[in-house]
DNA sequence: TACATAATTGGACAATCATCCTATTATTAT
DNA sequence: ATAATAATAGGATGATTGTCCAATTATGTA
């Protein structure tokens, strides 16, 4: 269970600041962010934000260990809910077709984070690729629970690869029709495991 | 046939900075890649450049028109050299094993390429995805010599999905096993049409 | 209440960005 | 050969980038 944390003024803003950032990031890009945007978007002032971060880099280090502890808190809430590894499965697509308008939109955040950081700046793509890991080894778990054995991680990045076409194409042509039918296929795929 | 074009000065440096700025797009993206860069890497002055290109964008779209050009060549190549579709469907596939190389170190020129664009450049993007445009008619027509009518499109963009989920996996993982591995799936898939 | 630390303000900084410009030199067609 | 055009040379420009810093105000603790 989520404990609302209390937190002081300051831990409120830089709280802002993370969450500010993140969706720039993620509607823009990180280099299509520039700082100035955060700078207007949070309606801080620049010393004010160089106060918490030293720089853009490390705020999206702080916005890439936010997503790992949403995610994780997904996952969380998934184990507790169900029993079953297929269900659980099933509720990693459904996850994809409930955030459809937003993939449609703007793109798989984890992969399109990753793909332009492995282009450039494969310091910080080491720190995002963790946001692969973390799903990857969920899956695993799954595959495993399912009697997979030793092609569970094989399994798992098959489903994560899947996963992230269904996102580039459904993005690349704005289709959340495309979208639709892919993720329909994928929960057959589960089903016939 | 491509008969090789006799080209006047004028052409052959225009297509030495398409070249060039084709290869540091692939591998930095193209916000990644400064006008410098550019200027860099081909040996030519700016004011040179900017005598065949009024603007960087514009060279992007010179870049996209080389890269269908070569692609609607090997379309062509793979028509001749075989009538069955599914042995088409495999020369696909075989093109993606191929290049497995650049893949897992760059991603894949189209998709990262569109990915990129989509963010904040939806101008260039729609540019950008006439290059899904093109695999995507040209699977459907295997897809319908295949006998599978009215789905062959939806068919076609399962697999440039599939094919896009492999190359953003491997190439965030930099792992070229994972390509063979997924890239043999497609082979199997394909069989059992 | 007083003091130390945290938070905020707001401007300055050099570097880099894409683009533009005027000369000067080559090329090509007449 | 000559005139017209194409190609090359190389600097200048203003806007934007991420980062830094000193001064001021607010907060929390002893």
């Amino acid at each position: 269970m989520q404990t609302a944390k209390i937190l002081n003024k300051g831990e409120k803003t830089r709280a802002g600041i993370v969450e500010c950032a993140g969706r720039l990031f993620y509607e823009h890009g990180y280099e299509g962010t520039s700082f100035s945007d955060i700078v207007e978007a949070s309606g801080l002032f620049r010393g004010n934000i160089y106060h918490y971060f030293k720089t853009k880099d490390e705020i999206l280090r702080a916005v890439i260990e936010a997503h790992l502890e949403v995610y994780r808190g997904m996952m969380a809430k998934w184990d507790a809910e169900n029993d079953d590894a297929k269900v659980r499965l099933v509720a990693f697509v459904d996850m994809i077709t409930g955030r459809k308008a937003e993939l449609v939109e703007f793109g798989c955040p984890i992969g399109s984070l990753n793909t332009e950081l492995a282009k450039d700046r494969r310091d910080l793509q080491q720190a995002a690729s963790a946001l692969f890991d973390l799903f990857r080894d969920w899956l695993t778990v799954c595959f495993k629970q399912l009697g997979k054995g030793a092609e569970s991680e094989s399994l798992a990045l098959h489903l994560l690869g899947r996963a992230q076409g269904v996102a580039v194409i459904s993005h690349v042509y704005r289709d959340a029709k495309l979208l639709r039918h892919e993720t329909k296929a994928l929960r057959d795929w589960i089903s016939q495991l």
